[in-house]
DNA sequence: CTCGCAGTTTAACCTATGTTGGCCTTTGAA
DNA sequence: TTCAAAGGCCAACATAGGTTAAACTGCGAG
């Protein structure tokens, strides 16, 4: 299988075949992570960048009171910590949420990488700018989309991006966060998102069992929750040349 | 006054007078803007780099049912969308909140500058990397903090990003927002926004009468709200120094 | 000066979601 | 095979915040 992260920057950039074996390359050391492990934490300024290949990751911050906010769902492909330590500390945690592979590149090495090439320094950037996109329709979501729809939508939102990275056949992925999770991660209590869970199995739009999730019925899941993928910029690499070509300053 | 873009961005970077002159030039060209206009609207790949000199702006979506979500505020010296063409397409819109003062960049010499100027190149990305972070933030504050809590922050918020540009002497500022205006940027209906700031005014915090602003109490708002100012990322230009360094290839 | 509009304030009532606490199920370790 | 822990589920109750609608205020246009 091609790995995630080349996968999914050949959205954000047309890469040479030299250019995927360099990222090849790159995450080749990759390690297994428990879960709810801390990859960086708050107040940190991290040495390595950090790419999910297996597994799941989230960016969170905790409250005064120990409540805790997810702010992003890191899936195989995606960056952890890619740009945001040019900012020089850490304003948030970053911890896996299950059992992960992550690679951790010295960052020296993807400094090189960038000067020489800036295709991939193009696709990097994009992968950040997209991240950026994803928090701005979360904020969308929790402000002003009661809770039924704002789950549907972030199943909606999940199986698009791992269907992006080959991980999503037939609409049934692996899907393991608890309801816990879900809850700290859409701001609702946790009895509240069971509620809501049943009723989406209920309506025939989903199956949830152990970790698979299935998205029975694309549809009404997406009609529910209001659901338009332009945010994930996925138009693909073609899109995004385009873009390249209108502006030339961005490396 | 030095103008606001240079005073924020020299938070980014150690900018000499050159690049500052530089700046200045770039921003010559401004133009008076109604309320209530937008300037880029979803969907659109826009021609110029907008940026607010004067005035308030936002950035929104809006919903099937006619919601409105504001995802940022724009203050004097942010950039409207500086990056984001990056993604092809806007995937929100962008419109002034007040009448204000805008200035239209022709992208191609924005571009010519970063290329040639390493430094210039690193304050606008950083200028960007914290528009996330101040998104994170609000994404934490909806999510996971009680109504007046939210609008305190909210208020600290603003007090500091203005005070950072010169625009709040005395905890005192313009902040022309209406309460609607408030209620869409925090998720919540115009009603109980009016009863929250009543009740931060009757706890003597806050005094807002037309379009002032006034923090009463700074350390009082400051701990009702839980603020932490790390995420905006106004440590000085020293602090980005040292990001610069431990990231040779950030350009 | 006054008219009209946009914004604010109030009150009454409603509902989505939170809280507490208990029980049930699954899983994995011993 | 059993047990403990984690996660899921459920019901009763509490409340923060939404909705509607009406009055009030201040301000800018004419």
């Amino acid at each position: 299988m091609v790995n995630p992260l080349v996968r999914k920057l050949e959205y954000g950039a047309r890469l040479s075949d030299e250019e995927k074996g360099l990222l090849e390359s790159l995450i080749a050391g990759a390690e297994d992570v428990d879960g709810h492990q801390d990859l960086i934490s708050e107040g940190d300024a991290p040495a390595h960048v950090h790419v999910v290949l297996k597994g799941f990751a989230c960016r969170y911050k905790t409250l005064p009171d120990g409540g805790r906010q997810i702010m992003a769902w890191l899936v195989p492909g995606d960056f952890c910590d890619l740009h945001v330590s040019l900012l020089g500390e850490m304003d948030h945690s970053i911890s896996t949420l299950t059992p992960s592979t992550i690679a951790f590149l010295p960052r020296d090495r993807l400094d090189v990488l960038t000067e020489n090439r800036p295709t991939l320094a193009h696709a990097l950037w994009w992968a950040t700018l997209v991240d950026e996109a994803v928090l701005r329709e979360w904020l969308v979501t929790m402000g002003r989309r009661p809770a039924h729809r704002q789950i549907a939508h972030m199943f909606c939102e999940v199986r698009v991006r791992l269907g992006a990275v080959g991980m999503a056949d037939d609409d049934t992925m692996d899907f393991p966060l608890s309801q816990t999770d879900l809850a700290d991660s859409a701001g609702l209590s946790a009895v509240h998102v069971n509620r809501v869970i049943q009723q989406l199995r209920d309506d025939g739009l989903i199956s949830w069992r152990g970790h698979v999730l299935k998205v029975l019925d694309v549809a009404g899941l997406e009609a529910l929750a209001g659901f338009n993928p332009n945010y994930l910029h996925l138009g693909g690499a073609a899109v995004a040349e385009g873009a390249r070509a209108a502006v030339a300053g961005w490396r």
